[in-house]
DNA sequence: CCTTCACCTTACACCGACTGTAAGTGTACA
DNA sequence: TGTACACTTACAGTCGGTGTAAGGTGAAGG
């Protein structure tokens, strides 16, 4: 399978350079639109590395790289003008996972995303929604020290909701995922795991996470506190 | 946990600042002996890390790293004054980690050292032993195109004795490991685990790598193939 | 050659986890 | 208030993992 590679640099004839050099390597080749709001676009296209300039437009690379590396997993390779030691040990602070600065030889920058690459292809898959995480191989969440391993079922139904966050997901999409249809089995067995997988995040202190959405199928929902401002008229009845 | 750095450098003064570099940050600092044969020394250190030369008396870095990228899991900081990029291509090439030149600011050194532990902490711990690998957190055997999950009981003797091939390990070790103690279960429980285990090894291909050593415990055998010429004697008989 | 001891193997039964069925309850919305 | 949709609980079947029991195998040693 194509690796994805997302270069967040606003020097267009950098950009399309650099592009050029992975393209040629065989990776694909991502960018974002603009850099008014580059998070979300980044989080959305779930690349495999991204190569992230330090002086960008708007929010500067350091606090890019601080949010990512708190809401993702893929790898951050920072490509900068910046040649001194101070920026150099901050952006490491940050997590970001390795540090050149331009001019780059194209060899130089390759072998290392390709490095890069490999070892974050042997890390486990970690979904995350806010603070809690699901570790899909063994099918274990987490949430701050509570822990807990859920049944294939549910875990498949977790998976699902986590990878469309904040998208409603259908109930049709979900038993083709786990039953092939629902042709050979009763519509309720979902609605019993449902309860079941609620039941089991309600254990470790994520009650009511998973919402169901009348008519349309299930969503996960951002916790209370952090939806206190817009849900303030409501609130106060409770 | 301390944990502990490993570095291979034959200047013994550049060796004594690393050494203190370190330590100062809180790391537990080893070395080898001699340079004679390192690998045997350094894999049984287990270390988190090694920081590794390139210009080394006996066998080069690159043979080194080569050698331990296939055998071993931690990561591997080359740090060295060969400062062209044909070396940094070829060492990153074999599996290298990182690639720093002398001389190299200690906090740069630091930062870089910590990221790596910090990436490795978060890999799954896998056992090797010639091309049989273990999964320990999912028990999962993997030989070749073949896997397999093992019940809990059986995966706790094969991470015992992967872990110290090629010692034998006793029966009261297993016992103490899994029951704490022979005294409350009968001995035969261990036996009929060992059958168990056994047969799924089979399943994938290592018929007869569990050996009994009568009277001291159990162990792992090397395939047949690899002792073929220490066998000769005895293999035409068959 | 026979005994003995250590080890191996198979069959069986228990237990607990996971899963789907069935039936009854609750709730939004026209 | 009625209907469609969603939730919950109880129950039973199945399966995998584990330990017990009992008999078999094989090598060391007299």
């Amino acid at each position: 399978m194509k690796q994805h590679i997302m270069i967040i640099e606003d020097d267009i004839y950098l950009r399309e350079e650099l592009a050029h050099t992975f393209e040629k390597e065989g990776y694909s080749v991502l960018s974002i639109s603009s850099f008014q709001n580059p998070e979300q676009e980044i989080l959305d296209a779930h690349p495999d590395l991204i190569v992230l300039d330090l002086n960008l437009p708007g929010k500067s690379g350091f606090e890019l790289c601080k949010y990512l590396k708190g809401r993702c997993t893929f790898p951050i390779l920072i490509l900068t003008a910046r040649d001194n030691l101070t920026d150099e040990l901050r952006a490491l602070g940050l997590g970001a996972d390795d540090y050149l600065t331009k001019p780059c030889h194209p060899d130089r920058l390759l072998a290392r995303a390709a490095r890069l690459l490999k070892t974050y292809q042997r890390l486990p898959l970690i979904l995350q929604f806010e603070d809690l995480s699901f570790d899909v191989d063994n099918c274990r969440v987490i949430q701050n020290d509570h822990s807990l391993t859920l049944p294939e079922t549910e875990g498949k139904i977790l998976k699902l909701l986590m990878e469309h966050v904040p998208d409603v997901v259908s109930k049709e999409c979900i038993a083709n995922e786990i039953w092939g249809g629902l042709e050979y089995v009763d519509e309720n067995i979902l609605q019993v795991n449902m309860t079941r997988l609620r039941k089991n995040l309600d254990k470790i202190g994520r009650k009511n996470i998973v919402q169901t959405v009348r008519g349309q199928g299930y969503t996960l929902k951002e916790s209370k506190t952090a939806r206190v401002n817009e849900q303030a008229g409501q609130e106060p009845k409770l």
